[in-house]
DNA sequence: GGAAAGAACTTAACATGTTAATCATCTCCC
DNA sequence: GGGAGATGATTAACATGTTAAGTTCTTTCC
């Protein structure tokens, strides 16, 4: 059912090129491609708000995080945020710089670092919310609370039906270890 | 730096820390993390085996949005393959480099330039598609095809849904420019 | 017909994503 | 005890995301 259309959108010259080639999906059809649609317009309506109060997405999602807890380990809130390591190594860095989190060592491990939001922090958050609790109702409102909810459902499903699925790697590569 | 006795502004946690923060949705359902989680269960499945060919993501995007048509704008294909135009710019340069595609100016416009896929690149889509399509199906195998259409069709919604929601600035930044 | 405004990239600058390598510490086990 | 291996975190290196500024060419319009 995807094929047929381009004949349509190209009609005159190498009206059978495509046509030779590889087999595929539309590209609109792509799960990888309407997720990131899906959350770009998503994200596009919060990222003034929050590039007004000078943080990023990302920034914001570790502030968010820290708030829900008192102290929280490194590794620990990389998996909460999901961030990579690298990524979380050099937001810390520079939120440190910046006051908006305290880094120190952990009692019983020198390995393990342990991260908290500061007073300045907290104070950032609560100023930047209202805005962000505002897009999200509207958000919300657009497209229907049950619609929402069940988006979330299909979405958790999503996740854990290919939680399972070990990183098929090429044939042409040998076995995995 | 500037370390402030932060002991006497956030003293003593207790169990209840956090319950006198900002009331704010718990992490876990805040739909662009869903979006983000659910979209990367999906990408893990195809990232090694795009690696083992040379290829990231976005290059894919590219030459599987060039299989589709004969030859199109960089604009355009900006906007098949949802790349920001100085990805884009980037990315066309490598693969340009690469022999993979093939670039010229049009006939009528010298700013505008026309890209188009190379015999190489062809090759190289082929010798991807049958273990793209193979992760593709056993994801859908595992999802189930109608559930898969359906979040399709969800994220479709969402997405037009927030379509209008002209970018709500700050309340407390005046629109200036 | 030429200056000004617009359009289509491109470059620049900074932040993050991604994988690999490194560094320090810790655990286990001989 | 001490060394091999595991673990937590960071750094390195490269690619992309994101916004702003720059370049080149076109169109508009006086």
């Amino acid at each position: 059912m995807a094929r047929k259309k381009l004949d349509e959108i190209r009609p005159e010259q190498g009206d059978d090129a495509a046509a030779r080639r590889t087999p595929m999906r539309e590209f609109s059809r792509s799960l990888p491609m309407s997720l990131l649609r899906a959350r770009e317009a998503v994200m596009r309506q919060f990222r003034p708000s929050l590039r007004n109060h000078g943080l990023t997405e990302q920034q914001w999602r570790i502030l968010r995080a820290l708030t829900a807890v008192d102290e929280i380990e490194v590794t620990e809130l990389a998996r909460v945020a999901f961030l990579l390591g690298p990524s979380l190594s050099r937001i810390l860095r520079d939120l440190e710089g910046r006051a908006l989190i305290e880094r120190k060592a952990a009692e019983n491990d020198a390995r393990r670092a342990v991260v908290s939001i500061s007073a300045k922090g907290l104070k950032l958050i609560e100023a930047v919310a209202p805005t962000s609790e505002a897009i999200y109702a509207e958000i919300t409102r657009r497209y229907g609370a049950r619609k929402l909810a069940e988006l979330h459902e299909m979405l958790g499903v999503l996740e854990a039906s290919l939680a399972g699925m070990g990183s098929a790697e090429d044939a042409e590569v040998e076995a995995d270890e």
